[in-house]
DNA sequence: CCTGGAAACGTAACCGATAACGATTGCAGT
DNA sequence: ACTGCAATCGTTATCGGTTACGTTTCCAGG
């Protein structure tokens, strides 16, 4: 019962081969050198052995490892999304996929540790790192691509045209007859949040409708965040006739808050959203939402961190890719389209 | 140019500071034996060359790493509520967490990739690793907890009562009157499959209601392998007046064949599923399903795997958790309550 | 029979860190 | 001044592989 858990390695398979080392590794890669008789030797004690390479040991010397890594900040609905979007492109491609979540990532919030666990995992482990998270530039040795990154990030990065999609979700609700529309922000640190706002903001200009900066609730994209900013806005003598939220998740909270407060969607009350998760399609009633595909944010970054790997990168090094307006049944006409 | 990209290594900061490899590794691990002038010295390096020690080569000299592994077999919703529990119950305890997926994970499915990463990462990676995948037994060097284990499976599991949810599934719908039950299996390979078919059959016995083996599909917990199956079952000239499905996915798939076929539920047809994923909540009518918690199941499993590496286990190796009847609008008695 | 060179394989340095061990230093006790 | 014991720090072996380089083997050509 001794030695039942030793892990065989590597000079356990060239002990059972009569071989070194050396020559393990050249057929374990396939290297030049290696008659076909030593080869089928040391096969056969490989797969005698139960034998498999450590992933550490052969990072640690070699400077390519097939592996990208894949930093995340919260695991919500729409990380699942990216991720699958991350595997789609990763399919078969040879690399593999390895994702660090540090302990402390629930609840509090230490500051500053996507830029440990990063260069922990680019000193030799990845060859290439995904970062979907609110914080800024980071330092590394391998190429790192962004999903939605912050504001005035220089990384190569992957992110919706959030500028259009706000524009033209604001513009639905405007065609409709609104005026009074509130709108809740998202995590101000964010390109995607600054965008949407600037959308918000450029829809209402040319419509020659006034901002009016006490209809502007400042959320973070969390759910949570939205309840009480739009309890403001709703309990106030003169509520908006329609509410744009930056992301679904907030949006979502609107409609709580609203049926809370008697409003009825969307006779009293329109609501947009942004980010078309599963459940927005889902409720009652059907929330009118500007699409952005998690899954398509996912396999772009992918893609273009292979290539950044692979050093045949070319291509501009932030994309954007195209939102579209989903219209459902949480916007109408207001009750009166005229002015108060 | 040249050296922009070179990682900083310890002996860079040794050098800076004027000592040996083996100083700065007491520093960085807070070890007894370093001088309050040294420390200063090493912190004042490693803070100016922004040196992080490399995850790799700590833990291909260290026995321990902290950092525990997820190996999961597809990224749905539920592996993301799966991870939520894992993360909460790693939350400020010194853990980290690496998931490991592999590339050929999407679409075609090469078996036997599960048992090769566990191998790879618990060579030395990890400490111990979570498996949320359906197969089979490991043989690891370091513990192992597996979510929804296979039938017959050895390892330590964590996993709902699913005999116990399923038999209160069918006595529900037995209660309501209906006495033609289908049902939609899950993945033959896992125990909770086994489980719910268990549930099933054991219910139908104890009311005196004998188990038609024609009403019952074949499936793999996957929505899609429920869609054919819905649908042979409901164009019978005598379809089942319900149909329990072992999961909520294929539940929904089952309410999806039903509209297609002009069945209305729950007037014609009463559907039942299993795991209350947030979509079953939503969906028109809101789905009668067996609630089991995936937020739960990671959290326990995670629990179970930090005991297992500290080595401080003394509970039985088999955690279940309870599950309980949550009843929506998609289930109602038949219209005819006599038997055909 | 001897030489040359390619093929096959072993030796050992190395990747970046840790830890057992040995060496040095400082200082109290006698 | 001398011994003895901590405290402090460097040396070195090691983790499990990879690879540059050196060595041996073998066979064809002269």
């Amino acid at each position: 019962m001794i030695e039942v858990n030793a892990p065989v390695t590597m000079s356990d398979v060239a002990r059972a081969a009569g071989v070194s080392t050396a020559t393990v590794s050249r057929v374990v890669n396939g290297h030049y050198g290696v008659s076909a008789r030593t080869v089928a030797q040391v096969r056969s004690a490989i797969e005698q052995l139960g034998y498999e390479s450590s992933l550490v040991a052969t990072s640690l010397r070699r400077s390519r490892t097939n592996v990208l890594g894949l930093v995340a900040h919260s695991f919500q609905s729409y990380t699942a999304e990216v991720l699958k979007g991350v595997m789609k492109a990763l399919s078969r491609s040879g690399f593999d996929l390895i994702i660090y979540a540090n302990s402390d990532l629930y609840g509090s919030y230490s500051e500053g540790w996507e830029q440990r666990h990063l260069t922990r995992l680019s000193g030799t482990l990845t060859d290439g790192c995904i970062v979907v998270t609110p914080w800024g530039d980071f330092r590394t040795r391998t190429p790192v691509v962004a999903i939605d990154p912050v504001r005035g990030s220089t990384t190569p990065s992957v992110i919706s045209d959030n500028l259009a999609g706000a524009t033209t979700a604001v513009e639905h609700l405007l065609g409709l007859g609104h005026r009074r529309i509130g709108f809740i922000a998202g995590r101000d640190s964010l390109a995607s949040a600054w965008s949407r706002e600037e959308g918000y903001r450029a829809a209402l200009s040319t419509a020659g409708v006034p901002v009016d900066p006490t209809l502007i609730g400042r959320g973070d994209f969390n759910p949570e965040s939205a309840t009480p900013l739009a309890r403001v806005l709703l309990q106030r003598p003169d509520p908006p006739s329609a509410i744009f939220a930056a992301s679904d998740g907030m949006a979502l909270k609107v409609l709580e808050v609203a049926r809370e407060l008697g409003f009825s969607v969307p006779g009293d009350l329109s609501v947009v959203g942004f980010d078309n998760i599963p459940e927005s399609a889902l409720t009652q009633p059907g929330l009118t939402t500007v699409d952005q595909s998690m899954y398509q944010l996912g396999y772009e970054a992918a893609r273009m961190l292979k290539s950044l790997v692979t050093g045949e990168w070319d291509e501009p090094s932030q994309i954007v890719l195209p939102t579209s307006l989903v219209v459902r049944d949480s916007t109408a006409p207001p009750k009166s389209a005229a002015r108060p």
